[in-house]
DNA sequence: CTGTTTTTGTGGATTTTTGCACAAAGTTAC
DNA sequence: GTAACTTTGTGCAAAAATCCACAAAAACAG
């Protein structure tokens, strides 16, 4: 068995089919499934059995031949790889609607990740809790609230306009990694990871293919 | 000018990026920017130019060489592109907080999109009208209303459990395209459109580039 | 009208991603 | 122990996506 990871740079795409293929291998550990062939796995994900079998072997081997992988062990492979051996602490910024819904979907967040900070700009909701208990703090107060309790990770949840200046008090603050649901391309340093969250463009992909569809 | 588009495959990304494109063209027009170059749009989109052009490329020729593109006459072409020349009537199943951040979010939604359902299994819910206006019918109602209606869009928002369940009801009153916001792969029939937004796996991919990082 | 400047549109090289197809490795049956 | 069977891991070809670099086209200056 290789025992190191290839340094050799790994796609986006991969990463994001292990974080889908952890989530089907929790669905079979629950369901008691001991073991499973990358055949039948790819055909739930609705994804090519070589591209999982390739995906897996950026990183060493976990399979058995003629036989197919353990799914405990693989999914704790998995999550190793992706780094959620550890709770992720997480600051929310903004809570209109999304932030709200985000915060209260908490608890189906898979394990591994926790908003230990949420920020709001309007004062009216400053000092509230909300439904899962923590405190609103104003964003005056962003800075000392992240670096204290040691946020990794920003979620921005606020409209467009205010999306940018919370990014840049995020990043002042140290967090490193931001997940942005607003719908602006952020400007951040270099090595900042960025991943936006976008479902109107998703819908715009909608439109166009039922359009083609018709014409 | 090439009058038609080619029928030759084009990539998602593409449509992807046309519809980030048009975000910011919105933006630049109601700033009262009359004209933009594409090395402009593409620092903006974080993109690089010749990949606009040649997205663009693909519809038609929307420039002027020496100029640029004027940009209330590439939003039309983009919005006519994507199809978003008309109002799609949307559906929504399951009113839980991710629902009604949606709901809620209606008027900041592009124009193009609108609810004209919504749908929830639970009866406590069923009869009471969401914020906008809407009166939330059960689901077993959803093929009556549905095709009454002319939905053309179903939006999930249910938990992952009932999801499969939700798009199967969609599909048989005639829906086209499915926006789904639960995390599992629906199970649709060969021509459905399908896109899936799933901020779990976003965040899995921050944690992952966050661990390489220090590793 | 000619030369200079700008920016598009695109041929094609480069890079990246995907997936076929098969050897290698392990299991099962007898 | 051997043959038949299963499923992984991977070399390599094919397909797709990206981006460089430049000719073509338009504007403008003198």
């Amino acid at each position: 068995m290789r025992s190191a990871m290839k340094f050799s740079k790994i796609p986006t795409a991969t990463i994001t089919r292990l974080s889908i293929y952890s989530r089907y291998l929790e669905a079979l550990a629950q369901e008691g499934v001991k073991i499973i062939a990358s055949d039948k796995l790819a055909q739930k994900c609705g994804i090519n059995p070589a591209q999982i079998r390739k995906d897996l072997a950026y990183f060493g081997e976990f399979g058995i031949r003629g036989v197919g992988y353990f799914v405990k062990e693989l999914l704790f492979e998995i999550r190793r790889i992706l780094g959620l051996n550890k709770i992720w602490k997480m600051a929310l910024v903004g809570i209109g609607n999304l932030g709200s819904a985000l915060i209260a979907h908490q608890n189906f967040i898979r394990q591994g990740y926790e908003f230990v900070a949420v920020f709001d700009i309007d004062p009216a909701k400053v000092g509230r809790r909300v439904p899962s208990g923590q405190v609103i703090h104003s964003v005056e107060e962003l800075e000392t609230v992240v670096r204290d309790k040691g946020v990794e990770i920003g979620v921005i949840a606020t409209p467009a306009a205010k999306a940018q200046m919370a990014a840049g008090r995020l990043i002042v603050s140290g967090v490193k990694a931001i997940l942005n649901f607003a719908p602006i391309q952020l400007q951040v340093p270099e090595g900042m990871a960025v991943e936006n969250v976008d479902f109107t463009v998703k819908l715009d992909n909608l439109a166009y293919k039922l359009t083609m569809g018709e014409g």
